[in-house]
DNA sequence: TAGTCTATTGCATAAATATACAAAAATTGG
DNA sequence: CCAATTTTTGTATATTTATGCAATAGACTA
């Protein structure tokens, strides 16, 4: 588990999740192994960009800045793929990836490079990636297939 | 000078400047001759669901979320909405709307902000929307929501 | 290889923010 | 006007977040 990588899943824990402050984020990085001391975690918020916001039930949430949070020149797919994606999310034979604002005809560009058979195809907006799964792929299958394409992402 | 004032002008304080924290803020709303304490301070920015993010610059800065400063209310996106709204189709878990030549983009995001839970995403083109319905949701869960948001279209 | 440099982290603690509680001020209903 | 109720605020303190410092590990150079 190197530093990129837990900062991804942060990443993706604080889009995916209503996470109040950093005591609740370690303990979703505990369940999935990773340990962490509070003083990382205000350091890893640090360098995602993350802000603090009051949601209108009277808590607290996180939220990823926009854009801003990873500018680098890393020129293979996967790289790609990891500095805008988000998260995916499925239904029946769709899935639909968010991404950072601007990442999405990247990281559908990415995709479909890769040449994935379980996909069909693939449609790109601002922020958003919508992809068709091929007939007779299951969700899990495809997550599979993406687990080991992309390390680090969390699918 | 009561708190109502107090609240408007330091949104506009917010707004105009880089805040770092709770302590400048007081010093700026002093040299305007408003006395309040920090809990008062935090109590306000709270109010006003103000949230904190890291500047690039390493440092930090207050920021009012969209819905109170800006008119992003729901309000304007049912009217962005109503505006280039055409037709919307139904084929299995998918939607496509169709706007004025210009407008998809408009209609999408407002969709997008209104945060419906029934759609998981949406792409847009220059004259049509296409969108992708959560799994177990149906056509006509989506139309009676919908139709209870826009009373106005014919959906 | 040894020495130097850099990045990452934990520990302890400082700094910043939130809140329980009580008091003061404002509002409401006779 | 008074009494009851609600709102707003300060004080003191709890909670949350940030950071100085030192330790460790890896990378790089000569």
């Amino acid at each position: 588990m190197d530093k990129q990588t837990r900062l991804n899943l942060i990443r993706n824990l604080i889009v995916g999740n209503n996470i109040e402050n950093q005591e609740q984020l370690q303990a979703m990085l505990a369940e999935r192994n990773i340990q962490v001391t509070q003083a990382t975690l205000s350091r890893d918020l640090k360098s995602l960009k993350v802000s603090k916001s009051h949601s209108s039930q009277g808590g607290y949430y996180y939220a990823v800045s926009e854009g801003e949070s990873k500018r680098g020149t890393r020129d293979n797919f996967i790289g790609d793929i990891s500095r805008g994606f988000l998260s995916m999310k499925f239904s029946g034979n769709m899935g639909v990836i968010r991404t950072l604002p601007g990442y999405a005809n990247t990281v559908a560009v990415a995709f479909d490079s890769l040449g994935l058979d379980e996909i069909l195809g693939t449609v790109a907006g601002d922020d958003t990636v919508i992809f068709v799964i091929k007939e007779g792929v299951t969700k899990e299958m495809l997550k599979s297939v993406l687990r080991k394409n992309f390390p680090s992402l969390y699918i």
